[in-house]
RNA sequence: GGGGCCGUAGCCCAAUGGCAGAGGCACAGGACUUAGGAUCCUGCCAGUGUGGGUUCGACUCCCACCGGCCCCA
């Protein structure tokens, strides 16, 4: 039975085809099961630690799905595009790491848990199993023996280590703090995780709340995680290394002291235009910080209570909109302008937020829009200390925000913005009253999450001990068995419910001391399981050191560019600090990372309410796994979205069928013998097929799918014009031409490829086939069509050997009859020869 | 408001500063055929968002504007 249907046999029986009679449709589904059993038997796709294995060795990584329920068109893109690129490498030769694996704790589990009575490991792994039967008939290359689920004890054991590691090293500590708390799902949130003040996974509008919680001191590796990033360039989108910057946030500055009338110490704030310092007209703290509290007189007290009040009523969307107004209320106290004495008043405002910087500001209106604004809404002062050129902000209510010289500044007057910024800074450090500093958006992690389907902190409490890491030998601290209600958000974490679990024996005194009730944030889980990978069963760490020096950095990281920011900041950052314990020899874990785009429906994302989902099973049934695994990597650049409503899977269908239409026939025409040489066959067609190589190889290691795609088609074309209108289907260049065609397609679309290789009467795997090489002496060209401008406007064109001279082409163009014409009796001026491709005469004037 | 990315045919997309078109969709026509929604072939449409600049030559580099998207406010 072979897989060329035929519509004329009536139904989806399948027919030989042979080579006088053009086959019907092509049914890519009609081969699947067929080769997903064969596959299994010939156990292809296993990387090999083998310290022996001479290959050179490639990882190739997709980042690992979250398993709500089964695989979507989001995936079935990202994970063509990496699957692919991993198969190409096999078929170049390499030793290939292409492993899979699942993010396994969250929320979601732990909401069915509840709605469904039951426990987050029975929806969790239950998805998990569709999801991997999904990918299996997918054709993905994975590697299923190294299969990981952050979920499982042997996994999260280490997640716990990790947590210890960092506790020991000082960069995991508990501190108070602002939080996010997301009202709905009950939990804290990290920054990261709050999108324009909401709650990235819910929507809902996050508050700020007072609590404490356990941090990463991400804040200590800023500098180097920007650093790092430079040598990435290049191989990392250039926006998410953008995006990472921003979102480190690295400012210059200065920290100045400002003493308070009544208040033994100073207050210090940050700035980034300490050159503006004697344009200080007032002084502002963040209303819901604890310095705010302690300024305020008595006399102002009742007022500022009521507007803490209802600055505590506020989301964070609501404070931080630019274009509210500025409201606030006067302290009753003076701070001291250090560089000139002056008093300015000091106020609470909601617009400076309490953990950014020291809580405090000094308010220079005439430079700052916000400043300005809330100057305006008060009646403070505005003095203009840089003049910048511009209209003056006290009549255009615009702040000057610009360079400009410096005046009303004593010392500084006359001076550039940049040499005031230095001067400022000396006579601040000579006083004592202020330092060059460094200031950073980059807040520390916070990894605390009141919610159960996570890693236990493996923290206990001891009332003599204090805070107490648990050993490592006692390593994992396994979740209790909680179910369905006992799940139910409360505001602290279901864990701590568990009476028997969190009642435990404090391993340095052995007396009654307490677990910690929270779990790890489950970015803590994905920031290394790329490690784990390497030796997935491994007892003895997190992974053997000596397997990860040999396969990592990540070769290739596919994934979403939403993980933009989070999970790739963190995954660098724990890099960072394995590396600082000695435990990985590199600093940045992923080498090269592309940004696979989304698929979308109509112009918008699919969603429930737009009605316009698309249904990845559904889509699979009707067109087949190959046809879908193209349209994925041809519709459109891999960083590009792909609008479901502007591609056609019945095309990618129909490109298959030609190929195996063609397969079946030089595989018919084959003579008893056996093949015969291809140095034998058609040269032009031998030409198109080594040209294809040549590019398709390119354009697989540049990522350009669509383009490698399109070349196929075209190879498909010469060799079906060939096979019609040329040598015919017996000639041995249209048998190397099936067979090129069939390895190179088989990284997109293998399931066909196999077909085409057995059709071809190959031994299969196609898998196995080994990549061509191109023959250098095909690429060639005998002659190139030189094209003749003048004045830039193409005039004739001529034929010339590839390797023509310069002076040789500059005649030849300069007798070609269409420059005459177009010169019409002008001089020839210049000439601009750019052997063998073209020549521009340009008249004299 | 600040920063960044992108605008090529009816649509998706190609084009080391060098002939604007590789590939696909859609459409039209033809061949084959009892038939065609199969297969094969052929054709069709833009001068690259707009306006400047650099250059012998600009889709490509620079500036401004328009439109769309992303990040940060």
């Amino acid at each position: 039975m072979t897989a060329v249907d035929n519509a004329r046999a009536a139904g989806s029986r399948a027919q030989a085809p042979a080579a006088d009679q053009p086959a019907d449709r092509w049914d890519p589904r009609s081969v699947q099961d067929k080769w997903l059993a064969r596959w299994d038997e010939l156990g292809l796709f296993r990387a090999s630690d083998d310290p022996g294995d001479a290959r050179p060795r490639r990882y190739v990584l997709d980042m690992f799905p979250y398993p709500s329920g089964d695989l979507h068109m989001g995936h079935a893109e990202a994970y063509a595009v990496a699957d692919a690129i991993a198969r190409y490498y096999v078929l170049r030769g390499y030793n290939v790491l292409h492993p899979i694996g699942w993010d396994a704790f969250g929320l979601p589990a732990e909401n069915a848990a509840i709605r469904g009575n039951s426990h987050p490991a029975d929806w969790t792994y239950g998805n998990i199993e569709t999801q991997a039967a999904s990918f299996r008939r997918y054709a993905t290359s994975f590697d299923w023996s190294r299969r990981l689920h952050t979920c499982d004890p042997e996994y999260y054991r280490w997640t716990q280590w990790l947590f210890l590691r960092l506790y020991e090293r000082g960069l995991a500590y508990r501190g108070d703090g602002h939080v996010n708390w997301c009202p709905k799902d009950q939990t804290v949130l990290a920054n990261e995780q709050v999108v324009g003040g909401r709650c990235e996974r819910c929507g809902t509008e996050v508050i700020r709340r007072v609590l404490t919680q356990w941090y990463f001191k991400i804040t200590d590796y800023a500098d180097r995680l920007l650093a790092d990033m430079t040598p990435l360039e290049g191989s990392w989108p250039d926006r998410v290394l953008l995006m990472q910057r921003n979102w480190i946030g690295r400012s210059e500055g200065a920290e100045v002291e400002f003493a308070i009338e009544g208040r033994q110490d100073p207050v210090t704030v940050f700035t980034t235009r300490p050159d503006t310092l004697y344009g200080a007209t007032f002084f502002v703290v963040a209303a819901d910080s604890p310095l705010a509290a302690e300024l305020c007189v008595p006399g102002q007290r009742a007022e500022f209570d009521a507007y803490l009040e209802r600055v505590r009523t506020l989301s964070d969307i609501e404070r931080q909109a630019a274009d509210r107004p500025k409201t606030g209320v006067f302290l009753g106290r003076h701070a001291i302008n250090p560089v000139n004495g002056e008093r300015i008043p000091v106020w609470a405002a909601d617009y400076v937020l309490p953990d950014y910087g020291t809580g405090a500001i000094m308010a220079v209106p005439a430079h700052d829009q916000r400043d300005l604004d809330f100057a305006r809404a008060h009646g403070l002062p505005v003095r203009v200390v840089v003049e910048t050129g511009l209209p003056d902000p006290r009549q255009t209510g615009r702040a000057t925000a610009g360079d400009g010289v410096l005046v009303s500044s004593g010392p500084l007057d006359g001076m550039s913005k940049a040499d005031a910024i230095a001067a400022i800074i000396k006579i601040l450090t000579e006083q004592g009253k202020g330092r060059a500093a460094t200031g950073y958006r980059l807040r520390d992690w916070l990894v605390s999450r009141q919610r159960f389907w996570g890693a236990p902190i493996p923290i206990v409490y001891c009332d003599s001990c204090g805070e107490v890491p648990v050993p490592d030998d006692q390593l994992p601290v396994l979740l209790p068995e909680l179910r369905g209600a006992d799940l139910a958000p409360k505001g602290v974490s279901p864990l701590a419910a568990a009476a028997e679990w969190v009642n435990t024996q404090c391993p340095a005194c052995s007396g009654p001391a307490r677990r910690d009730t929270d779990t790890m944030d489950t970015f803590v889980d994905s920031s290394w399981y790329f490690l784990r990978y390497c030796s997935p069963h491994y007892e003895d760490g997190p992974f053997d050191p000596e397997l990860v020096r040999r396969w990592c950095p990540v070769d290739l990281y596919v994934g979403g560019v939403e993980h933009a920011i989070l999970h790739l900041l963190y995954s660098r950052f724990v890099t960072k600090v394995l590396h600082d314990m000695g435990m990985v020899e590199f600093t940045e874990p992923f080498r090269r990372l592309i940004n696979q785009g989304q698929v979308i429906n109509r112009g918008r994302a699919m969603s429930k309410s737009l009605g316009n989902g698309v249904d990845l099973g559904e889509q699979l049934a009707a067109h087949g796994v190959d046809a879908i695994r193209l349209t994925m990597v041809f519709a459109s650049p891999p960083e590009d979205d792909i609008d479901w409503a502007d591609v056609r899977p019945e095309a990618s269908v129909k490109f298959l069928g030609r190929v195996i239409r063609i397969a079946a026939e030089a595989g018919a025409a084959v003579p008893a013998g056996g093949a015969p040489a291809a140095e034998a066959g058609d040269r032009r067609l031998r030409r198109v097929t080594h040209r294809t190589i040549d590019e398709v190889t390119r354009l697989i290691e540049a990522a350009r799918l669509n383009v490698a795609v399109a070349r196929l088609m075209e190879l498909a074309g010469a060799t079906r014009r060939a096979i019609d209108g040329g040598p015919g289907a017996g000639d041995p260049a249209v048998f190397e031409a099936a067979r090129t065609l069939a390895v190179l397609l088989s990284p997109f679309a293998p399931y066909t490829a196999e077909e085409s290789w057995e059709l071809l009467g190959q031994p299969p795997s196609v898998a196995q086939a080994g990549w061509p090489a191109a023959d250098p002496a095909l690429l060639v060209q005998e002659q190139v069509t030189c094209v003749i401008q003048v004045n830039g406007k193409v005039r004739d064109r001529i034929d010339v050997p590839p390797g023509i001279g310069e002076d040789e082409l500059r005649e030849l163009a300069l007798a070609a009859p269409g420059v005459a014409r177009a010169l019409g009796g002008r001089g020839v001026g210049a000439v601009i020869v750019r052997p063998p491709k073209l020549v521009n005469v340009v008249p004299a004037p």
